[in-house]
DNA sequence: AAACATTCCAACCGCGGAGTA
DNA sequence: CTACTCCGCGGTTGGAATGTT
């Protein structure tokens, strides 16, 4: 409710600090702690409100604070996560644990945002836009609105898996379920969205013309149709879209973990997003790659939901120790995402087989993302910015170091050469749904996720 | 070398949630 | 239940630094 009275009190000092000033703010929240904020500037003798003192503090003085040029891995992070949360940097910057939410704001603002503008990528969906698809070039925003269409296809898959959420929730079942992974397939004449990319997966529905041909079974078109009704309605207000929109709006404290189990196959049947109402979980994880392998879902009312609240997570690093802080909901998402979207290619019903498991586990062979240590900071300098298109579409031939040219590696010229440009483009995406770059994005967003903040070995 | 433009980022502003009396 | 404070967050700004003409 009420609003801080705020530093206009007369005599309190405003602009840049001087050294004495952090001077005297270090050594008093090094001696007592910073308790009050309010209360600090008086007893450490600044002139200063206490908003601006926990201003400097958080985003200057804190002794844990990585200061410096972002590296490419931290890049990828803060773009894969934004894709994920949108705006929300104070989330975003617990995945960087030494950065500032300000820190990373600005340098989104600054760099990320510009580059991704600057490839026909909406900043704010993460979407191509409109207008690079349809714009007059001769046909090379078409290729680069095609190569960027897995950015597309994953907002699809998150929808879809989405919609399974929401109608296994439905169903109520008393009984455990084991979830299994429709194919399916999806066009993209997808139009940008004012919405936080937090809300994707809700704006996207409701404004995107999203066509989706599903085979799952007993699949009300629901998630479309609402969406499309609600679109004069004030957005995800509609209350058939209850169910995953305030689900997965990321409320990261609240969500609860990912359920996780695994069949006999080793093979991802599905991964859902816990939500209150659904009721408790148990599940597992696999030893070997620390990947979730399927759902265990109980509902609300069975014997087990007075602990709906309180899995015990495993830490899906092996290395990483219990109770971790990375953000389950995050993670949920993404595996979530990424089993909807590799699981979609016609084969993938019951038995999954090695496929998934290659490509989830290192996407080693061919093409190349860094997501882990990479301590080439050399390499890190020079490919900055094909590093970054390199993850986002991660082209068939990107460990060849002299493809240079962002934007022709951006839209595939570098390996396609042309001819490929527009099979590599446009033929080899959507198709199946389960190519290498779709792999390894994802992949490479699951180990951002994955890595607890204070564990990440990539930060 | 000067003028101008652009980039960068620390800091500010205002809002809203949480807690509490 | 209301009113209030405190705090954290996200958006924005202003000026220094850097680049370009």
């Amino acid at each position: 409710m009420g609003r801080s009275p705020c530093c206009d009190k007369v005599g309190l000092k405003k602009g840049p600090w001087t050294p004495e000033e952090d001077q005297k703010l270090l050594a008093y929240i090094e001696e007592h702690g910073h308790g009050s904020w309010r209360a600090l500037p008086a007893k450490a003798g600044l002139e200063r409100c206490g908003k601006s003192c926990r201003l400097r503090w958080t985003n200057y003085l804190r002794p844990d604070i990585k200061r410096g040029k972002f590296s490419l891995q931290e890049e990828q992070a803060i773009i894969q996560l934004h894709a994920l949360l949108g705006n929300r940097w104070s989330a975003i910057a617990t995945h960087l644990p030494k950065r500032t939410d300000n820190e990373i704001k600005n340098y989104w603002n600054t760099h990320l945002k510009k580059r991704l503008t600057k490839m026909g990528i909406d900043p704010v969906t993460h979407k191509p836009r409109n207008d690079a698809l349809v714009s007059g070039d001769g046909g090379h925003s078409k290729k680069v609105a095609a190569n960027l269409s897995h950015m597309a296809q994953w907002e699809s898959a998150r929808l879809e898996a989405e919609a399974r959420l929401v109608r296994e929730s439905k169903l109520r079942s008393s009984q455990q379920h084991s979830l299994q992974i429709p194919s399916s397939t999806t066009t993209f004449p997808s139009s940008s969205s004012s919405s936080s990319s937090a809300q994707v997966m809700i704006k996207l529905a409701d404004e995107s013309p999203i066509t989706t041909t599903k085979d799952w079974t007993n699949n009300e078109d629901w998630l479309l149709r609402s969406n499309h009704e609600s679109n004069g309605g004030g957005g995800m207000g509609n209350a058939e879209l209850e169910s995953p929109t305030s689900t997965l709006s990321f409320s990261e404290n609240n969500a609860s973990p990912a359920i996780i189990g695994e069949n006999s196959n080793n093979n991802v049947n599905v991964v859902v997003p816990m939500i209150e109402f659904v009721g408790a979980t148990s599940g597992s994880y696999s030893e070997n790659d620390g990947i979730i392998r399927s759902i265990n879902v109980k509902e609300e009312g069975s014997e087990d939901h007075h602990d709906h609240h309180q899995h015990e997570w495993k830490d899906y690093d092996n290395n990483s120790s219990m109770g971790t802080t990375f953000n389950p909901s995050l993670h949920e998402l993404t595996m979530m995402t990424m089993e909807s979207t590799w699981g979609s290619s016609s084969h993938h019903h019951q038995n999954h087989d090695h496929d998934d498991e290659s490509l989830r586990t290192s996407g080693s062979n061919g093409a190349h993302v860094n997501v882990g240590d990479d301590d080439d900071d050399d390499a890190e300098e020079e490919d900055e910015e094909l590093g970054f298109t390199n993850l986002l579409l991660n082209t068939n031939n990107n460990n060849n170091p002299n493809n240079d040219n962002n934007e022709l590696s951006l839209s595939s010229e570098g390996g396609g050469g042309g001819g490929g440009g527009g099979g590599g483009g446009e033929s080899h995406n959507n198709d199946n749904g389960d190519s290498y770059e779709d792999k390894n994005y994802w992949n490479s967003i699951l180990h951002l996720v994955d890595s607890s903040p204070s564990d990440s070995p990539i930060f």
